[in-house]
DNA sequence: CCGGTCACTGACAACGATTACCTGATGGAC
DNA sequence: GTCCATCAGGTAATCGTTGTCAGTGACCGG
């Protein structure tokens, strides 16, 4: 069954080298005569070695790993933004090693630290709720993915939250609605409080009176989206509109919208999902893309790992309003 | 900025012991008397020590490490199965590692080979089309996912995808239809294999003429399976009734049905998904829930890690067929 | 013919932690 | 009082690889 690992002293035995020069073979130094090259190759093929990364990157002092933190990993949106990573990191020999913090911002220092002292070459973060200020006494490369940390002047990369709400909240108005209703995440995500305040301003710039009860805060999973929803179209006066601030809601929106048939209220959603295009309406959306957003941040990440010092300007990326009939929904005559 | 990293030999001059002992109290060995531990751990703690995980898994052999590899990552299927493990690893103090093959059996080999290299404890891994007896050779331990392994006589954690693809052939059969289509992934896939053999007896077994152009079995994703599914509402005697294998494919089968407009035609998937019971009408599914396959498989890991050894035989996952209204779609006279 | 490059190679130490083995001290049994 | 078991802790080897540095010939220009 098992069989004893091969190590590069079998290799070197095989071939009548020495080590040094079995790993000079390995490593694609030029400096080894062509038939001394055949017989470490050859050696190699014959045994079947392999090298132990673990010693390799024990004497490099680091490892050829990128380390990625997101809340939830099968969230679909961290998930393609974990995949867009991996695809990137394969060609160049890069593993990925992949934590959650699970929504807890206790854990997520913990998990941070643990993909440290593991000794990844780079890390990219969701920050949820942490104070990151102790990541400036480390020296390994760090960027951040879709929010910008707290306690730490680096940049991350991004979307324009605030202005992208604003936006959604500008295209509702434009088709007749005042009574806007808002679902986001806790307010402990900055990606929610910036939306929420994207809201904020909207409806003050226009005039519309903000009520608390329009307000949904802290809807976490689609579930408590969905009762949130159901909970507003209950009210004396409901929404005519409905601004849902993460993908993962807008499903629980979705949901209560369709089983009571009231597919005659408006609805954005802050973020794409498998069947927007399909419902009926369709669900006009921000096309808040996780991929885009992490292939820049792997970009990112090579640069640092090859030596470019961090930059404390965020890199915003542009999103487009997707207007698929959903948010075009007109404000029937109901309220003011 | 950055700060050299603090070794076990800085603690133990802090401490005013060997690094031995300064070993010692990290890993919890009892035999180190009270206040040299004291001593110890307040050299850790105002040092802010950690251990260097890689030379730790040098010596050890082996790192506290579980490589995952799975076809695609952004697959919510495999996302979640992703999710699922990490979080029965993160108390244990186990980092994951995802790697996936790229539907690509040629990439296979390689990247569990790298992860091989990197001396994982143990590999969930889902097999794409790979010969895997090469892992015969290899002490790591590995639970297959959702498929079972060519070329080598191990278990692995699979629901019935025979049993169950007849059974949803079976359950459109009653409610009258008999031209019923078949969408797969490509036939080098197993899981593909065994649903459509499912199909092939439950048709064989109605007595109900196989057609060639009501199979379409090469869908990879979400796209091509719309194809195929407006190919076939094209044909002259299109078919009544849908069975999509994979909710990738369902989400193509899905948007074509709907952009047509042709609610009318029972559909069936295997593999829920997001919005299946938000659809009008809702889509009726086989529950085939990765996060119950890959806590059965991490279990069986941490067996076979404490020592257990491989069993030869298959743990199958009961599923349930959820009747959510598009699969009981009567089967309009249209033609036989 | 000599000193100097150049191409190639190997011995050795080091990466940072763990561990086999050993030492010295203590204390109880006799 | 002697002896051995036990405990606390130290020393040095070790895990497998690679960086440093030194060394060997061969070859070349002067």
């Amino acid at each position: 069954m098992s069989t004893s690992p091969i190590r590069l002293r079998d290799v070197a035995l095989a071939a009548g080298t020495s080590t040094k020069t079995a790993s000079r073979v390995i490593n694609g130094d030029a400096r080894v005569a062509v038939d001394t090259r055949k017989r470490v190759q050859e050696a190699v093929d014959s045994l079947g070695y392999q090298v132990d990364l673990m010693a390799r990157s024990l004497r490099k002092g680091v490892d050829d790993t990128v380390g990625i933190v997101v809340p939830t990993i099968g969230d679909p949106f961290f998930a393609k933004a974990i995949e867009e990573i991996e695809q990137m990191a394969l060609p160049r020999g890069i593993n990925i090693l992949v934590a959650s913090n699970s929504r807890e911002p206790h854990l997520e220092r913990k998990v941070v630290d643990g993909l440290l002292a593991r000794r990844v070459a780079g890390l990219i973060v969701t920050p949820f709720s942490t104070d990151y200020s102790f990541l400036e006494r480390v020296s390994t490369p760090v960027v951040f993915l879709d929010r910008h940390p707290e306690g730490i002047n680096v940049g991350a990369v991004i979307v324009d939250d605030e202005g992208s709400a604003h936006r959604i909240v500008m295209h509702l108005a434009s088709f007749g609605h005042r009574r806007i209703a808002l679902l986001t995440d806790g307010l402990t995500v900055k990606t929610s409080r910036l939306r929420r305040e994207g809201y904020l301003r909207a409806m003050g710039e226009l005039g519309f009176p903000v009520e608390v009860e329009l307000q949904a805060t802290g809807c976490v999973d689609a579930a408590q989206a969905e009762a949130c929803t159901n909970h507003m179209l209950d009210l004396p006066v409901p929404p005519t509109a409905i601004f849902s601030a993460r993908s993962e809601t807008s499903l629980g929106v979705v949901r209560a919208l369709h089983l009571r048939g009231r597919t005659d209220i408006a609805f954005v959603s802050f973020g794409d999902f498998a069947t927007a295009d399909v419902l009926n309406p369709a669900v006009t959306v921000i096309d808040h893309d996780p991929r885009v957003l992490a292939r820049k941040a792997m970009e990112m990440l090579s640069e640092r790992l090859d030596g470019t010092p961090a930059s404390a300007d965020d890199f915003v990326i542009p999103v487009e309003l997707i207007a698929r009939g959903s948010g075009e929904l007109p404000a029937l005559r109901a309220a003011s």
